[in-house]
DNA sequence: CTAAATATGGACTGATCATTCCGTAAATGT
DNA sequence: ACATTTACGGAATGATCAGTCCATATTTAG
């Protein structure tokens, strides 16, 4: 095998933007199909997600599945960082809109994310593949610290370095609540826990 | 088939304690045996453990497997039980032999359980089974409202009842503090995320 | 119209999964 | 010694897994 072949392979087949040139067109929308199957992942998770549940969602056959992304590995990478961007724009728009607690607004919001019990798709799967999948850890990582840096901007725009340690606070607090959630622990006692602490947390 | 034998199947075959009668007896120690499935489940999840990686570890043929522990699935329950009994009382011996700060020398230790990387064994199996497995998710709720229990008799011995949410907000930051770990956040950050809380949470 | 290029449907492959089964070994009770 | 009972080693089973392959369909370029 060539090394461009090699290269082909690492980064996934012709996947996006490609030039409508000659060939039968496909006959489906990838972003559409990535969409779905970041939320197969997100419910199954990465092991539990088969290709079969992957190919019915997105309603694709196995040639346009491995034709497209290549493999079930590259599309949950892709997907895992749309949804770390999908997120972190939500953050960033809920401190943004907040109307008087932008910190306590992200809180609530990184403790009872989208997507009713199936809790924060990065938690889950660093939880899940972290210790045994480098890239995923590097992605973990850097959504973890871009939740950090958003919380702090929030908490003190102008030395948002010093706030560091703060917003770390917050956002392991948060999704520290995603376990008890998931446990079935009544959202009743959640918000009481983050009522608890924000009170606490807070300058006021 | 039976209804003693569903219960026989159910409550899995003879496990533990039988009488010393007649037939060939046991080559291997049954808890010594739960105990590396403990680990090796602790290490790699449900899922992704097989019947290999257990029966290799334990020493276990497959006949010796399943007459003894039944199905997976009941070996794995019984080990996330040991488990959570086992860590529990590590964490009241925290909180016992702490020379002046009981609670945090326990959100310490929950941060940084034993076992280096692979985190807290609940906390990664509620995230990776809770939501599509009852029993675990009932196994979790119930380990994360003792450590809270633990944590609230820690802060106020006379009125455990008020000191609950504080608890439990000392608990969902150590646990949040897990996945940062897993992420391959310096532990050096970690640890000041968790100085800065305490300092703040703490009545002082 | 023909050749080249890309897409699709679905059968196929080989690996691995949890579980069952069977022949044999080792103990007890009579 | 012999029947009974339990345990062991390991082959067999059927399901499911991710990934490949090929015949066919649909497009563009000339």
């Amino acid at each position: 095998m060539s090394d461009t072949a090699d290269i082909q392979k690492a980064i996934g087949p012709k996947s996006s933007g490609r030039a409508p040139g000659p060939g039968r067109p496909r006959e489906f929308d990838e972003s559409k199909a990535l969409e779905t199957a970041l939320n197969v992942f997100w419910q199954k998770g990465f092991e539990a997600a088969s290709l079969d549940d992957l190919t019915k969602a997105m309603g694709l056959s196995r040639s346009s599945f491995y034709g497209t992304f290549g493999s079930k590995q590259a599309l949950f990478q892709r997907a895992l960082v749309q949804y770390s961007q999908k997120a972190l724009d939500n953050l960033q728009d809920v401190a943004d809109t907040a109307e008087n607690d932008p910190v306590g607004a992200m809180v609530e919001a990184l403790a009872d994310p989208q997507g009713g019990s199936r809790g924060c798709m990065l938690i889950n799967c660093v939880t899940e593949l972290a210790p045994h999948d480098q890239d995923v850890a590097t992605i973990g990582r850097r959504h973890l610290e871009s939740i950090e840096e958003i919380i702090a901007r929030a908490i003190d725009p102008d030395n948002p370095d010093t706030a560091r340690d703060q917003a770390s606070a917050y956002a392991s607090l948060a999704i520290g609540t995603l376990a008890l959630r998931k446990a079935g622990v009544p959202a009743e006692r959640i918000a009481k826990t983050l009522a608890q602490a924000k009170s606490v947390l807070s300058p006021d």
